[in-house]
DNA sequence: GCGACAG
DNA sequence: ATCTTGTCGC
């Protein structure tokens, strides 16, 4: 995982927008996902009327369902919350969990949209280009984009479209319960982003990296501290 | 101006 | 995202 520094976070929001349109230039759908054996999963928590991050990475072993690896930081946000704009709240705290991380996910699912994002750079994209790694963007609700209705058996799907582009899947990952909305972030196609997540995805309507990464930042924030792990491997 | 709007 | 109690269903 060869990091960039591709940029600072402190900026105005005009700023922020006109850097996505910027930086979205870099993103790859070209897919570079082959055999599925390690997952990562990132997510962030924190308490209302507070900006401390906490946030989490974690490495499953989709051959087991085994924990890995997980890594944490807490850090401090200045930006707010504002759709379009998540990755400048977010994003800076879970790089800092990610560069802690030692061993490389074949790629990493995160909380929220890929490129179905008004500029295509949502916080997966964005990670993504940053990292160097390939990435998937899985969110619980939509941004932007209109679909058709989604059947309701399990691995049935809609495809997302916005401004005449295809950018993504409504799929269902569970019958019963709400799809998600699924789309690529970087080095990933459209239809291994859906399989992947698919997959990932054991009787709980999100993917088991996402789960175990929620569960972990928020122990993180409620019983403080950050404790990590790291289960090595002979290759 | 009004409605929409990841987490 | 977080806050917050009960309630419906397998």
């Amino acid at each position: 995982m060869k990091f960039r520094q591709l940029h600072g976070w402190a900026m105005s929001y005009k700023a922020a927008v006109a850097l996505q349109q910027r930086l979205v230039r870099r993103v790859s759908l070209r897919n570079a996902v082959g055999r599925l054996r390690l997952v990562g999963g990132v997510d962030v928590s924190y308490s209302r009327g507070d900006d401390t991050m906490y946030a989490g990475v974690v490495v499953v072993d989709v051959r087991d369902w085994s924990l890995v690896e997980r890594q944490g930081a807490i850090r401090k946000s200045r930006f707010p919350y504002i759709p379009g704009l998540l990755s400048f709240r977010e994003a800076p705290s879970i790089l800092g969990a990610l560069r802690k991380l030692k061993t490389e996910p074949d790629c990493i699912i995160t909380d929220g949209q890929g490129i179905a994002h008004p500029r295509g750079l949502g916080i997966g994209a964005h990670i993504g280009i940053i990292a160097n790694i390939p990435t998937v963007g899985c969110a619980k609700s939509r941004l932007v984009g209109e679909h058709r209705a989604v059947g309701a058996r399990r691995g049935s799907y809609a495809s997302l479209k916005h401004g005449g582009r295809t950018i993504g899947r409504v799929l269902r990952t569970r019958e019963g319960v709400k799809p998600v909305f699924v789309s690529p972030g970087h080095m990933v196609s459209i239809p291994r982003a859906a399989r992947i997540v698919l997959d990932c995805c054991h009787g709980y309507r999100l993917p088991e990296p996402i789960r175990l990464a929620h569960a972990y930042v928020n122990e993180m924030r409620k019983k403080g501290g950050l404790k990590d792990d790291c289960h090595h491997y002979e290759a």
